[in-house]
DNA sequence: TGCGAGGTCTTGGTCGTACCATTTTGGCGC
DNA sequence: GCGCCAAAATGGTACGACCAAGACCTCGCA
């Protein structure tokens, strides 16, 4: 099945043969690879270059490996999370401003709602919008969990992404939330913002479920003036925004 | 500036250490990390496990390697082909249907048309559309090169989306384009869209330069209509398209 | 004095071996 | 039949040696 390998670095061409049998589909996910010492012969090269080699495909997310009998690297099926944690370490060292983030969102929002409206069955518009619904009451409590409200939040998106049926705009949403733990920025804290937040997004949800796109496109823009002017109001009172303040709190 | 490891992983242990110092700034791109026989020492760890924290950092694209005296590991800053390299892996494993994508890059192509217009410079607008001309004339030829148009064309893209002012739209552009090699499909054989594409593309550019948005959607709309015909009609040529058929002639 | 060829030193790249840690499996004894 | 322990398989680590490439220094020759 491999080649010895004979140019540059090895552990290089040893990648690049592995990973092209997997997206050939010659190596299937599940599938298991002989063991280290196994290919050591096949390869013909040392331990270390075929450890090395396995250890770039682990970090690219397309195999696994268990240790002890039976163990070994297995192929992997690539999650949105291998994606997104590559997305967040160029984040982390490229901080972009608010403004840059909530743009695309803003762009990605609309595009998204206008297809969900057009696609999404009525029991995922009805659901989307029992799930709106719950988030407003969940924030009108008073001392709202915030972390729980954040993963509704989340998943609402993530939903009406789904809706949309077209996996592009739903793995790039993916991303851009997973990209940025919601720990990192309480904005949800704000209780004036939040109230307005969670009331547009019923509305929006209601305007989705009745296939009403110029009212839903509508809340939408609503929303992100009121992220904006929320991001604002912080970064008056905490002075410039360094951190890579990334996630909105319910849009 | 390190510590020993002595926790499960070793070189787990070694990557979070040089990730947390430089991202945090401890370590600065350029700078040059110690000898591997140095961090041997320093870490208290065998060569093998430094090594394979680096290979982890090189794939993260945190670090390059050089060899030779004055060699090492250098920190670099982190490129968006990085991240781009990453999604466009993760869809060669999730291969989509040619209109899900062609969906998905029209509305990345208007957003980008309309911010590129606002936001992009004098000189970006004049060097688009002499590239879009030149693109124009290439295709013009008898016989033209595709190899070197498809990387015109390509080049021109990125560029519109690099004059939009917002890392997210390039990094997306750029995985997109990265995740298909050019000849997997040469849909640039069809010399009747060709030629409609190429001028259809310096319309484009046109409008754009001359700051008229409302125009330039016009074309854009025009190009993504020119390329679901050419997706239907080859489709019908060669039965139901199964290849991810994911780059357009001259978008 | 200038300059080039070759040596030398640093450093990553590869190989080999040995040993440890963990997990599965099977056999042995109760 | 059940449970415990030993053995085997396999990744994880360590150490040592040598190779290859690149930068720098030295020495000899013109």
């Amino acid at each position: 099945m491999f080649l010895p390998v004979t140019l540059g670095r090895a552990s290089e061409e040893i990648v690049l043969q592995v990973e092209a049998a997997i997206l050939d589909g010659r190596l299937a996910p599940g599938e298991r690879l002989p063991s280290e010492r196994d290919m050591q012969v096949q390869f013909g090269a040392g331990r270390g270059v075929i450890r090395e080699a396995i250890k770039t495909l682990q970090q690219k997310g397309l195999l696994a490996v268990r240790k002890g009998a039976k163990g070994g690297a297995f192929v992997r099926s690539l999650e949105v999370a291998n994606v997104s944690e590559s997305l967040a370490l160029f984040l982390k060292q490229h901080p972009v401003s608010p403004e840059t983030l909530i743009e695309f969102r803003e762009t990605m929002d609309r595009a998204i709602t206008v297809l969900a409206i057009a696609r999404g069955s009525k029991a995922d518009k009805e659901a989307l919008l029992a799930g709106a619904r719950r988030l407003e009451s969940l924030l009108r409590e008073s001392g709202p969990d915030l972390a729980a409200t954040d993963e509704l939040d989340r998943s609402l998106n993530l939903r009406l992404a789904r809706m949309a049926a077209n996996p592009l705009f739903e793995w790039v949403m993916s991303a851009l939330q997973m990209g940025f733990s919601s720990h990192d920025y309480a904005l949800y804290a704000d209780p004036v913002f939040r109230e307005k937040a969670a009331a547009n997004w019923s509305d929006t949800a209601q305007a989705i479920a009745a296939n009403e796109p110029a009212r839903a496109l509508s809340f939408i823009g609503h929303h992100y003036v009121l992220l904006r002017q929320c991001v604002e109001s912080r970064s008056e009172r905490s002075g410039p925004v360094e951190a890579p303040f990334l996630n909105e709190p319910s849009d």
